[in-house]
DNA sequence: AAAGTTTTTCAACAAGCGTTGAATTTTATT
DNA sequence: AATAAAATTCAACGCTTGTTGAAAAACTTT
């Protein structure tokens, strides 16, 4: 492959995230994406071969990387103490702090990848089919250890809490400035430092609240 | 107006909420739209005067219906102990309920709406105007119901638990099918029963987690 | 039954869509 | 320096898009 041949790529694909994140699949043309990219429209289809490969690929780009940092942050978490298992509020922070970790060190590279992310987990379209091809591997993972942190749970109590954190994730990711709004510019959505404190704490306590011992009577 | 005319423009705002819901604006054309509603084209231009302004409406339509509800249904909470404060539980589920039990009575109706709200709600095109326009004067009404039942918890964390909840309650009504793929059909993004009695549970755990008394030391 | 409104149909518009094949330029290999 | 391969450009295709103006039909009011 020469030399620029995979600049280019990149470049379709950064054009790519950053309008897909902010309109959509449909709400962007393929003319619209060359032009941000500085590239001719047939180079679309010859690098990718179709509008709908280019969206898959631009979603499976980053998907790898956040999920070996996720994988990463569990296993650290669990060798912390290798006897008993790492609390739920570890659990949940080593899935959601790479994400903020990796938005705080290069913002300008996953900021629109993660609005990429949260427009296409809402979209009764794509949303089952993709999500779950590119993210349920390393989210069975996180349940597994979710389930020695909370012996007894129900299954189901288990994915409808998972459902719920995936909810809150993804809106909070999505910076649609909905909360800018409602709290007269107190809170900010692009404010990630204000989440990475607030969130593991907010759905911690609701695992521990649905997700309690169903051997034992209420 | 003549005797069919609102039965024409329903039919139009049937068929825009169901196609929106589930391809977003950009992913509908009027001619689908119309053909669905089993009316002509420029009928659309007519009743409403833009593509924008129809999926608008078909925001706007039941918007009015479901803030009436919860305003009830808050009020009734209230009126039950007429001096101290609802919990936090039943604020919620005034909140969510409606959603749920209107669902229920009338799924046919309002199961696209719900879907589309979904992803309004997380578009960064139309989520912070759309939502905040349509809902918020509703939300504040909660949020004054909860800082009584939070006395001295700190505003930022109050508006960032709705927030939370926000993306929790949408992705569920969003029925993207991810749930079900990840459960491997053990669980039912549809079963709206199974949404009721966890998500008040949830969230009013978050809730009580995040938004302690910042008055006293920890 | 005539006149006036409101609703519906029909045909068309300019513009933009995703996509492609062939020609051309750039890079890698011999 | 010649040859092969990869990357890029150009021009175009058939089709669909949102939207509109004028004519026809349905309905109300006189």
């Amino acid at each position: 492959m020469p030399r620029n041949a995979k600049a280019t790529k990149e470049r379709i694909l950064d054009a790519a995230e950053h309008l897909f994140a902010k309109h959509g699949f449909d709400g962007v043309t393929v003319r619209q994406i060359m032009s941000r990219a500085g590239a001719d429209v047939a180079l679309a289809y010859y690098h990718f071969k179709s509008k709908r490969d280019l969206f898959d690929a631009a979603l499976l780009r980053r998907a790898k990387t956040l999920n070996e940092l996720r994988l990463a942050a569990l296993e650290a978490v669990e060798k912390r103490h290798p006897n008993d298992p790492p609390s739920i509020e570890e659990i949940i922070e080593a899935f959601t702090r790479p994400m903020l970790e990796i938005l705080n060190e290069k913002p300008e590279e996953w900021r629109d990848y993660m609005a990429l992310v949260a427009q296409v987990n809402n979209s009764p379209e794509w949303g089952g089919k993709l999500m779950t091809r590119y993210f349920d591997p390393v989210v069975n993972r996180f349940l597994d250890a979710l389930r020695l942190a909370l012996p007894g749970c129900r299954e189901e109590d288990l994915y409808w809490s998972y459902h719920f954190l995936s909810g809150a994730l993804t809106l909070t990711f999505a910076e649609t400035g909905r909360l800018d709004n409602l709290s007269n510019g107190l809170c900010l959505s692009s404010d990630m430092a204000a989440t990475s404190s607030r969130m593991p704490q907010f759905i911690a306590a609701g695992f521990r609240a649905l997700c309690h011992d169903s051997r034992k009577p209420d």
